[in-house]
DNA sequence: AGCTGGTCCTGATGGC
DNA sequence: TGCCATCAGGACCAGC
């Protein structure tokens, strides 16, 4: 579920609680995410000072002052702060234990990670993991002249070079539909058929999409906190995504679903064009 | 049984 | 031929 919105929203959420505190230790109940926890991961970090969390694509940084941990929520990963005292349930996989409060990661499908960047090693976006990483779709960087630029030579379809995140991080399969809606783009045009003009409308689209997920998921954050994990996910109500047959809401006509590299899109035939 | 929000890896393909 | 970027598919896993 976590693309970029609900990730912000999460580091949003758990930040006043874990920055500038002492992390007292950690609990690592089941190493096995899509990488094994490192095993040295918790020594390097107890009793060293949270100075401030990160985001970097999907990607969300606890940064310490020797190191930083890297986490990544997956498919199904959640991060909610609660009470010591209060019993992991099935798939709370680790617990960072602070003086007043746990940081708690829930994760069923164990496709997450949390790893570990040691500061010798150099600035954390030079890891592996985030060193290939396309542009930040919420900063400056990131308009249409770059995504027109960046899409020349692409032969694939435009929704998986979104998905494909060495363009533009942080939008997934929902996001992607959604934004191609917006800026009235079928999903199977030719990354490198788009003109200037629509890539500008594009970059918008992405934008104002993510941009209005992070408003929605903020107006949630006080059930996010304490919550089972799941409230602070949500969805802007979806133009397309998830409404196949449904009638489009701008123009009434069907919205359909197709299936492009194994990942279901759902598009307007109306509205969206090659 | 088949579907589900992510993305890394491998091996194949194509352009220069 | 070799190198590089890109592409397509499979893999990981649990819950509904």
């Amino acid at each position: 579920m976590p693309e970029l919105p609900e990730v912000e929203v999460t580091r949003r959420g758990i930040a006043p609680h874990v920055e500038g505190e002492v992390l007292r230790g950690m609990v690592v109940r089941n190493r096995q995410l899509r990488w094994p926890v490192p095993a040295e991961l918790p020594e390097r970090c107890t009793n060293f000072r949270v100075s401030q969390t990160g985001r970097r694509g999907k990607y969300l940084l606890l940064q310490f002052d020797n190191g930083t941990q890297i986490i990544h929520l997956g498919m199904s990963g959640s991060l909610r702060i609660v009470e010591a005292s209060e019993p992991p349930g099935l798939h709370d996989h680790i617990d960072w234990v602070f003086d007043a409060i746990v940081l708690r990661l829930r994760d069923p499908r164990r496709f997450g990670a949390v790893l570990w960047h040691d500061a010798s090693a150099g600035p954390v976006l030079q890891h592996p993991r985030l060193a290939s990483l396309g542009v930040e779709p919420l900063e400056s960087g990131f308009d249409g002249r770059y995504l027109y630029a960046a899409t020349r030579g692409r032969t694939a379809s435009i929704k998986h070079v979104l998905l494909a995140g060495d363009v533009v991080v942080g939008v997934g399969n929902i996001y992607a539909s959604e934004s191609l809606f917006r800026a009235r783009i079928h999903p199977l045009t030719p990354a490198s058929r788009l003109s200037a003009a629509r890539a500008d409308r594009l970059a918008e689209a992405i934008r104002s999409t993510l941009l209005d997920a992070i408003a929605a998921g903020g107006s949630s954050l006080r059930d996010f906190i304490g919550s089972d994990g799941t409230a602070g996910y949500f969805q802007v109500r979806c133009n397309v995504y998830g409404r196949d047959g449904q009638p489009c809401l701008v123009c009434g006509s069907p919205i359909r679903r197709l299936v492009q590299g194994q990942r279901a899109t759902f598009y307007c035939v109306h509205c969206q064009k090659y």
